[in-house]
DNA sequence: CATCGGATGGACT
DNA sequence: GTCCATCCGATGG
């Protein structure tokens, strides 16, 4: 039996200097976790992708480009790298090292604790799978934001820990979601999901 | 400067 | 299935 402290403890940044598309299903299960003054609510992660580089078309770091908005790719692994998408804010873990810049994508989380916070910041949907089935939606549900850019993913208030339940699941791989513009890449199976959980987004 | 287009989600037909 | 809110980066003049 882990104790709650155990099961909220952050993975240690060297974690994240395996290769990106290992890394990418190897969060799968682990626990994302963001305090804000509310209380403390988490997600076991369920669903993510891999976004690799200056080669890869449907990555913002595609041909290396760094700007303001990439910048945070292009530095050490284990950090959040967050942005807005139309009227959402997205969330990545940084990965690849330094010059190196590859990012994972959470795409969906299973919500863990702090189910009543969650419920309070998704007002009008209704039922449990719409809460977090989506990386906008997720974001939302835990209160990840702009303001975590660049954060280091050890410690609060946003962090990722290891789950309950390691290994008692089957991961999938498919081409990711919502790059269809982007040559071949949108053929790479680096879409990664647990098999069967109903809070995958598609 | 203007314009276009998303790693989306929610409301609606 | 369709529409579109509403923001930022990329591109072209």
């Amino acid at each position: 039996m882990r104790t709650e402290q155990e099961t909220f403890s952050p993975l240690p940044l060297d974690f994240y200097e395996q290769p990106t598309l290992q890394l990418a299903p190897a969060l799968l299960g682990c626990l994302l976790v963001k305090e804000t003054p509310e209380g403390i609510a988490s997600g076991i992660i369920v669903e993510t992708e891999a976004y690799k580089g200056p080669f890869d078309r449907a990555a913002h770091s595609f041909k290396s480009r760094r700007t303001k908005r990439t910048e945070i790719m292009f530095g050490a692994s284990g950090k959040a790298y967050t942005y807005v998408m139309h009227t959402h804010c997205l969330v990545n873990v940084v990965s690849g090292g330094t010059d190196v810049p590859e990012a994972v994508l959470i795409r969906a989380v299973e919500p863990y604790s702090g189910l009543p916070l969650i419920r309070s910041r998704r007002p009008k949907i209704k039922s449990e799978r719409q809460l977090t089935n989506g990386p906008g939606k997720l974001c939302k549900a835990l209160d990840i934001t702009m303001a975590d850019y660049g954060h280091r993913l050890d410690l609060p208030p946003l962090w990722i820990a290891s789950g309950p339940d390691r290994d008692k699941f089957v991961t999938e791989a498919g081409p990711r979601v919502g790059i269809d513009n982007t040559g071949e890449a949108k053929f790479y199976p680096w879409r990664f999901w647990i098999r069967d959980n109903p809070f995958v987004s598609r």
